[in-house]
DNA sequence: GACGATTTAGGACAAATGTCCTATTCATTG
DNA sequence: CAATGAATAGGACATTTGTCCTAAATCGTC
């Protein structure tokens, strides 16, 4: 039974408004207000936007390692584990269509604004780049993990922003199924094809 | 020998800004200071901040139109031309590093601000891949010329993200070269091949 | 029930923003 | 030169922003 407290009520609500209306656009108003606490609460949980954005970015952090952690323990093939992650772009479709990838919105926001938290918002990539490597890996393709590993962040942020775009479910559903027909023929490339954890 | 109109510098500089900085975190006093005019000889080019907006992206438009009138003047194969547009990553690299793409920023940017400009942004996407689909029918490739464009627009746009995030120029030369490959798998695979215009 | 610490409400504050007005300067034309 | 319209400067204006202060309320503990 875990209390609700007002301060992760509020990474919460900022998480998703910055989400959804990007970091500047949003106001100490607009949680307040989205919260139903007073503007100068705020004051005592955050001393300034840039704490609250911290906040965010470590609560992200924190959902997207419990993700890949689920995706791990789930004892499948590092195939089917990548295609989980590709999968993103159909299970989130609605939102991505509307808002974006979360990820890469607030990456690119954060690098026109010259905020100290970039690399924050970074480390998000990080961990889905290492993540991914590491299941390449245990495809036995050591060598290029790194670089497998990138290629499929970039096609999905691409995805992601043309499905913004173009408001096309049709798409993201094309690009996944050729994703996942990309992540079988780098399964097939070598003959190793471990299974072992990181 | 044209005669640079105030206006015309304002779209400029505004145009810029918008890029490095994003739309709304540039004021009219940052215009105006680059410039170096008054604040209120503003009012009299532009009325409201949306109207800047609006002859930016009329701008840009033409900029990108002048460009593939440009490679379509060029009288080279489709294939070519394709890779020009590649080649984007390439030739604006350094600034792709620092600020990512101008039209998916921009596009992405918009959609969160729920600016009723996203159409004009967008236009520009579809200006390419407009463009791009043409070459692929020229390609031998009507019966998904569309999505083959759509799915080229998006890789760019995912290797111009991830450059932007992890600032790796590496990462870049490699997916050109792939997606220059990529092109001519492409040419390969059907018999047809006209050259023709759309 | 009383006391101390935690939490909250309400508002003050300066700075910045988009918008708008007016007076002045400049350039063109008769 | 005179006069008309275009262009510019400077600033007013209300609003919103992030930040910060203080007093009130709430809670747990003795």
């Amino acid at each position: 039974m875990k209390e609700v407290t007002t301060r992760d009520q509020i990474v919460a609500v900022a998480d998703q408004m910055f989400y959804q209306q990007g970091y500047e656009n949003t106001s100490f108003a607009d949680i307040a207000n989205a919260i139903g606490i007073s503007r100068g609460n705020f004051y005592y949980h955050f001393k300034t936007k840039d704490d609250i954005l911290e906040a965010v970015i470590d609560r992200r952090l924190q959902d997207r390692k419990d993700m890949v952690a689920q995706w791990d323990a789930d004892e499948e093939s590092p195939e089917i584990r990548i295609c989980k992650f590709i999968d993103i772009l159909i299970v989130n479709g609605e939102k991505i269509k509307k808002f974006g990838c979360p990820i890469g919105t607030l990456s690119s926001e954060l690098a026109k604004l010259n905020h100290p938290n970039q690399d924050g918002a970074n480390a998000l990539f990080g961990l889905f780049q290492a993540w991914l490597r590491c299941q390449f890996v245990a495809l036995g393709r050591e060598d290029d993990a790194d670089y497998l590993a990138a290629h499929l962040l970039a096609r999905s942020q691409g995805v992601a922003m043309l499905a913004n775009a173009f408001q096309d479910d049709e798409f993201i559903r094309r690009e996944v199924e050729q994703m996942h027909g990309w992540v079988a023929a780098q399964a097939a490339l070598p003959g190793r094809g471990a299974t072992g954890n990181c």
